[in-house]
DNA sequence: CTATTTTCCTACTATACTACTAGGAATTAA
DNA sequence: TTAATTCCTAGTAGTATAGTAGGAAAATAG
């Protein structure tokens, strides 16, 4: 279960697109790269992606970078993870009601549908505004104030 | 967001052998593999992991084979993928918290802290002995019955 | 005591993925 | 025309994933 640098490095860029979006500018790999230590050739990868799946607009010359394509409410955080990884959970490559699970171990099936749905409701409801804003939904607040939520866990 | 091979067949043995201690009985490398299929050598590293781990118990010669280490609803999911994979959330391989998120993506920490709660708070929460009746915790329930939960989100 | 069945241990391999890097072509603005 | 930018193709090193191979050690049944 890890959460790719990849998919780290987009949503940054995407917050960082959305701050100047915001003040009607554009911003390039290049601004991006060196103010969330990214490294710029792998940022360019990324945001290659975002254009092609309409989540950023892109504009080439002096004076050219990215802009958001849609309003900081409309991109969840989910949807840039699946840009970029593919889908939110996947068993062995396949989605967890693809696999067959026979005789005592059918319920493990149950066990990665809730983990996926878990995730859903997660990660489809935080969208890049509410992380601008840092004024979360109270489904996602909830789990941030829960107790050791921002501690390691005891192997 | 993956869920590796080894962690499902991971718990799918798991299971197996929880129902063969329910019989107070020995299971072997070859009988788990053989009914689940799962290559066998491959599952022999496995459920060394497990053996080293506390979370079963193994005996040698003809006869022998293994049994839970513990009652079957001591032993949550989480535990197991931890054991086979590492900590549930790694971003870039570092815990959430351990990465420095500065200025306006500062709470891009929130998102990956809620993730982790949001795994843990299923996958604690769900035991062998769960597995085993098919009767998960009301929160577990819940998720398993939300809309879609069983579908493939479009892309 | 011997044959057999099992776990236990070390080592190896092929493939894919992750996280990058390199070099230059196309576009646009000053 | 020059410089700044995105765009496009093609790499590469290291690590992780998903296995395989071969045999040593232990236990049991005959």
């Amino acid at each position: 279960m890890k959460i790719s640098a990849k998919v780290d490095y987009a949503l940054q860029a995407v917050v960082e697109i959305a701050v100047a979006t915001k003040k009607d500018s554009l911003i390039s790999t290049e601004e991006i790269a060196s103010r969330r230590d990214i490294p710029e050739k792998f940022l360019e990868g990324i945001l290659t992606l975002l254009r092609k799946s309409g989540v950023i607009n892109s504009y080439r010359g002096p004076s050219g970078g990215y802009e958001l394509a849609k309003k900081p409410q409309d991109i969840a955080v989910a949807d840039i993870i699946r840009i970029i990884d593919g889908p939110l959970a996947a068993v062995r490559g396949f989605a967890p009601e693809e696999i067959e699970y026979a005789g005592p171990v059918k319920h493990v099936a149950d066990v990665w549908i809730a983990t996926r749905a878990s995730l859903r409701n997660v990660l489809e409801n935080i969208s890049i505004a509410d992380i601008l804003s840092g004024d979360f939904d109270v489904s996602v607040s909830k789990l941030l104030n829960e107790k050791d939520a921002r501690k390691r866990r005891k192997a």
